[in-house]
DNA sequence: ACCATTACTCCAACAGATACAGTAAAAGAG
DNA sequence: CTCTTTTACTGTATCTGTTGGAGTAATGGT
């Protein structure tokens, strides 16, 4: 289990990582994230559905209602334009950020 | 440059991995970490003082002053043996994180 | 004598995460 | 056909770590 300080910059990138293959909606995301991190990380609802708000208020993801067939009717969010070129700089900077902390695990002197 | 919100789960590693060489200070550690992250990360003073009187209160550090033969006298910090407990700890949780976020990244679905 | 660097401290504000509580429809179990 | 569980959320108050901005003061360099 990690815990949610370690992941907490990392939210927003799963959810666009998640949103990025197909418009989903929070319980199923819920339930995603704990399936993909085999029960190592578990998003809290209230963490999820605020981020949920959070970034559409910031216009990287959009909602839209839905009934469906069967269950209950839900809100589904897709990811916007921008939405995507914020998840292609999120994942390169995730990749700078992994580099950046190996170098001072491997090598704290920096030589 | 990698925003402080990527490496805000990650500024205590940072400064444990370097006290784990050489006690150290504030302004030392500071200056150590632009130059390990090659001027991708700077650790804002405040975050690092903070951060100081945070992981001395949990006594993962213990700060002792020293008068420096030149030079202003500085506060300095040493690894206690919980800490390096801790340190342990956090660079295993590191590595979990870093597979987590990954396997969102290059896999999705998670099949 | 003056300015930059070194080495901090203090405080108010903010953002994101959390605990805790609550709502309500739908599905499944007896 | 009722009862419980699961699904699908919302609201609010609180906490923690980071930030911005200001300020202090000793030391070193020109």
């Amino acid at each position: 289990m990690v815990s949610s300080d370690s992941m907490r910059g990392f939210n927003d990138l799963i959810i666009l990582s998640l949103l990025d293959t197909e418009d989903s909606y929070g319980y199923k995301l819920s339930n995603q994230i704990k399936k993909i991190s085999k029960g190592n990380y578990v998003m809290k609802e209230t963490t999820l559905y605020s981020a949920f708000n959070r970034l559409e208020k910031k216009n990287w993801i959009a909602s839209y209602k839905r009934d469906e067939t069967f269950g209950k009717p839900r809100t589904y969010y897709r990811m916007t334009s921008l939405g995507r070129e914020i998840y292609h700089t999120k994942k390169k900077e995730w990749q700078e950020t992994q580099l950046i902390i190996n170098t001072f695990l491997e090598n704290p002197k920096g030589e």
